[in-house]
DNA sequence: CAGATTCATCGTCTATTTGCGATGAACAAT
DNA sequence: ATTGTTCATCGCAAATAGACGATGAATCTG
């Protein structure tokens, strides 16, 4: 989307919080990891029950959610355990806490 | 893009995480709201000269974080002051804390 | 081996986001 | 009145996001 010759570059510290508030910036998202939170850990068919949208579209954001590193999941066939990654978590909490206390 | 029958409905808190959220979602947001913080208050002149964008899309991304609540602009004709919306941005760092302390 | 189950991925469609230049509105200063 | 300054908005193009159904991979169960 860049078309200009300067390219704009962003610190670590603008990405990382960009990264993580894209990650929350669906409501859906934010609700399947409340859920994750209070489940320590779920299934994606848990998910699909408790959330009424087609299953490719849970699997989706559940995908975007890793991708952002906010959660992972351990393979248990047939099943998918998917949990928040701790640390992760830990520091999404401490980047948003940094940045809104200045 | 809801296309089935069945529309999906948030509560207030994943709406307004989700809200906010966005706001955040895009690096260059985060950077104008980190300068607007360090200056208390900024005119959109600052922020292009700050920041290698066109004047046009800078003023777009204070169109969305005005739209999330998280600014505010002050008609200084023929200037306009962009401030922090204080008690947005009180809002914004509480409902983030308490998501991630659970 | 033949189903059944669980989940991810693909392809498609539509909507939204992001970027830019050009233009316009509002006002100040000459 | 004309000009200059500052900023928002419009219109466009390209990229990304979001939703779905269909299909596929992997693994159990009978």
């Amino acid at each position: 989307m860049q078309r200009t010759s300067i390219e704009i570059s962003y610190s670590p510290e603008e990405e990382l919080i960009a990264r993580y508030a894209k990650a929350l910036s669906h409501p859906v998202r934010v609700r399947i990891l409340h859920f994750l939170e209070s489940q320590a850990c779920c299934f994606t068919g848990e998910l699909t029950e408790e959330i009424p949208m087609a299953q490719s579209t849970i699997s989706q954001h559940l995908k975007e959610l890793k991708e952002a590193g906010l959660i992972q999941g351990d393979v248990m066939p047939p099943r998918v355990k998917y949990c928040i990654n701790q640390k992760a978590w830990a520091e999404a909490k401490k980047v948003f806490a940094v940045f809104f206390d200045k």
